[in-house]
DNA sequence: CTGAAAGCGCTTACAG
DNA sequence: CTGAAAGCGCTTACAG
């Protein structure tokens, strides 16, 4: 392997005036960077980023903890992490929790170790019982998409999911709803608690008996607490589902039950993914801003990673918005 | 921080006393080794990776070039290899280069200055031009689903794409469709080669009209090849999707041209997706073993390491199979 | 079983 | 504008 010393040999130099030219810094005339340019194409000469990390105590690498990479969910996450990192000159230690504590705790013990400048960690599953590990890094963490109990110890940036469920709420009450369910996967409980300030709003109340928990994020899932809400009570005219694969299920237990969406029945997804649009009737549904804070996100490990101090210590809400396509109507289903 | 030199000190030893003890090399005495234990404890050391990977010029890091993580084929090869890479103690440097040629080239740049010990290349689109830049790579590299034009000078481990097309041209041949069509994308030639050798075993040709490309590998596409292959020619009984996503644009065309599936026609997928099974009727596809390919092509890399030389220049085809379900049926409709 | 030395390939002040 | 020195925190032979 070619080195900087061979470079600087070979152009009749030292080193570091080598390493000066390659990092731009440092005043050096025009004709010896020159020769130093000329030595470093002969040679085939490329910098050992590790040795350069050693010394500046940077590695020029941001880790990002994600649940799964499947989805389509996290998979927007990344590629807007990576984006970001790659137009600033940093690369991407990936890790994937899958819902294993201990691979994730492995993985955090093995980044503390100065490989990693910040950490990004996406989603609360699986890291939330090893963040004290956390406590004592000597590079800047962060976290986004925490929909629960995020740990003030480090500043977060996600979505206002709270206010998610409210427009999904404040939506089916402008449309005249009153009587409607909830069909809700275990940790969404902001969204379900915006979805009753809507409702309380106008005096009207969501039992907790009208609140479904799904027992899995799939259409089967959903399906399933569909016809269980529309069994506990035929009189309801809308739902709203905490996620839009349980709304892709909903729809379909519509359909089972002979309601028709939306005359019968409305339908409110959350998350809006892809596939929502495509669904017949093509499902309304709360759009979160993913893409958008992902990047607040990064950049706000990457400013503290340039002013050098720790990020301040806040949490970030991104505004849902929400999107109305055909699975919606007025209550009085004309 | 604190630094082994901290923990020595503080043991009453010298520093590579505690870096034997680290490691787990070389002889210490039970007592000794405590007494630096102890003092780690004490101290909450941790060792510096990056110190050692220019001690060792190993940085226990994998790179791995995928497209894209979105979709439903790249997700998995990324979670499989991390599997294997996290099995042996290695991190997971990812790049998806998103048709960027030249985001691809500048991140190979990068890889290339010894901060990765191996690397895998996932995928043909983006980096076949710039693959000549790891020609003296200081590193083992392999390529893994690559369809076409897989390059020689690196091993390639991958699916035998052509008996994939074989495979269901045969099981469409037992059924006894005779006049055929198949919906393709660009890059998919090895499949469409092996659909027609299944007919031409039977002395039957798929004529080059009878192939259709479809624009973009979404079920628009494929509905709008569908739709012009039965236009076309309003006789055939069978289409063969060269992706799965292409055929589920073929059932809409089907209903749309009033052809019932599988009576009046025939639909045979590839990649086996998971929603090709909760399509109606669900889809007949040939299932490639994505997962297998990743893990073997990571376990060649990392036997490359081991053994600490170039892996053998070979291709490994892993075989697909047919998954029949209810979108195919006899020729003759009963 | 333990310690003194050299080295991995860079960068960072600091003289000249 | 250029060069000699020290140091980043480890590991790897090699003496004792």
């Amino acid at each position: 392997m070619v080195t900087m010393q061979d470079v600087a040999e070979r152009a009749g130099v030292t080193k570091q005036t080598v390493s000066n030219v390659i990092r731009g810094r440092g005043a050096v005339s025009p004709a010896t960077a020159a020769r130093v340019r000329a030595a470093i194409g002969e040679l085939g000469y490329t910098p050992n980023l590790v040795a350069r990390s050693l010394a500046t105590g940077a590695t020029r690498t941001v880790g990002l903890f994600v649940p799964t990479v499947t989805g389509s969910f996290y998979p927007d996450i990344v590629e807007e992490v990576e984006d970001v990192l790659d137009a600033n000159g940093y690369h991407l230690l990936l890790c994937t929790t899958r819902l294993d504590g201990e691979r994730a705790k492995r993985h955090l013990a093995g980044l503390t170790s100065r490989s990693v400048d910040a950490l990004l960690i996406a989603g609360d599953r699986d890291l939330i019982d090893h963040l004290p590990l956390l406590a004592e890094a000597s590079f800047p963490v962060a976290l986004c998409a925490w929909e629960t109990d995020a740990p003030d110890r480090f500043p977060v940036v996600t979505i206002d999911y709270e206010r998610a469920g409210y427009l999904a709420g404040r939506h089916l009450r402008e449309l005249g709803h009153e009587r409607v369910a909830v069909l809700a996967s275990p940790d969404h409980g902001p969204r379900v608690a915006g979805f009753r300030r809507a409702f309380a709003a106008d005096g009207l109340t969501v039992p907790d008996a009208a609140v479904h928990t799904a027992s899995e994020p799939t259409p089967a899932g959903g399906f399933a607490a569909a016809t269980a809400a529309l069994t506990a009570d035929p009189t309801i005219t809308a739902l709203f589902a905490t996620h839009d694969v349980l709304a892709l299920g909903a729809l379909e237990a519509a359909r089972a039950e002979g309601r028709s969406v939306p005359r019968d029945l409305s339908i409110v997804g959350h998350d809006d993914n892809p596939e929502v649009g495509v669904a017949r009737p093509a499902l309304t549904s709360v759009a979160i801003p993913k893409r958008e804070m992902a990047r607040e996100a990064v950049e706000l490990l990457l400013r503290a990673l340039t002013r050098s101090g720790s990020p301040a210590n806040s949490i970030q809400l991104l505004r849902p918005e929400l999107v109305v396509r055909d699975s919606t109507g007025p209550a009085d289903g004309r």
